[in-house]
DNA sequence: GTTAGTAGGTACCTAGAGGAAAGTGACTAT
DNA sequence: ATAGTCACTTTCCTCTAGGTACCTACTAAC
C-alpha cells in the first residue's frame, strides 16, 4: 500500500489499533496474566470467536504469549509479552491526551453541528 | 459500548486511528497547510469520496480546519488545528516504536508461521 | 443422565467501510 | 468548441470485520 509509504506509522496502527486489539492489549497490560473467560468478561461485549481471532493475531505478532495447560477443564493463560509491554508508554500518553482533550472534541462537534 | 468502559483509550483510537485518518493527520502535521488535490496525491491511494468523508469528520472533531476560497477554480485549504497538533508527540512516539520494534514483529511472525 | 464449565471451532449472515467510475458547476485557456 | 482545473458528489459494487447461534471433547458434580 502506498499509504504506508506516505505514512510511517500506518503499520503500527494496523498492529495495535484495530477495534478489539486495543482493549485486549490494554487489559492484559493492566491486569497481567489472564485466562480466556476472564478476558471475555472484562472486555464485556466481545464474542468468543472474535476474541480467539484477535488473540491468535496478537500472539503471531509477538505482542502477547499464550500458555496452554492440558488439564480438565483446559486452562489457557494469556500474558502481554515484553514487546507488547513496550507499548505501555504510548497507551499512557493516549490516556492522558483523552483526559485533557476529549471534552474539547465534544465542544467542536457541538459547534460544527450547531451551524 | 462496554469496551469503551473497559478501555479508556478506545475513544481516542476511534478518533485518530481509523484507516485513513492517521495518514491524513500525519501528512497535515508534517507538511502544513495543503489543498485537496495535494493531500490526494501525497496519500496516493485514497479516493476523493473517502478523502472528503474523512476530512469532514476530522473538521467536525476539531482536529483540522478547512478554509474555502471562492475563486475559479475553487481553492480549499486544510490545516491541522492546535488540538490536532497536540497529537504530534504521540505520532512521534509511534514512529520511534516502529523503527525499533517492527523488525521484531516480523521475526515473531516467521517463528509463528515456521512452527 | 443431565448439567455445568473451559477453550475454543464452524457455518451463516449483516452492516458498514471503502473502491470505481462518472458527473457537476463555474470559469479559463487554446 | 473543446479541454482542463478544482473540489467535490452520486451511484453502484465489493469485501471483510464482526455478530449470532450452535457445536465439540472432556470430566466432575449433582
Amino acid at each position: 500500500m502506498e499509504s504506508e509509504l506516505a505514512c510511517p506509522i500506518a503499520p503500527v496502527v494496523d498492529l495495535v489499533f484495530s477495534r478489539w486489539t486495543t482493549p485486549i492489549l490494554w487489559t492484559l497490560n493492566e491486569y497481567g496474566r489472564l485466562r480466556f473467560v476472564e478476558l471475555e468478561r472484562r472486555i464485556g461485549t466481545i464474542t468468543p470467536k472474535v476474541l480467539t481471532q484477535r488473540l491468535r493475531q496478537l500472539e503471531r505478532d509477538g505482542l502477547i504469549t499464550r500458555t496452554y495447560h492440558p488439564e480438565v477443564p483446559p486452562r489457557v493463560e494469556y500474558e502481554i509479552s515484553e514487546l507488547g509491554r513496550s507499548l505501555a508508554p504510548i497507551f499512557h500518553n493516549l490516556a492522558e491526551w483523552s483526559k485533557r482533550n476529549l471534552a474539547e472534541v465534544d465542544q467542536a462537534r457541538l459547534r460544527y453541528d450547531g451551524n
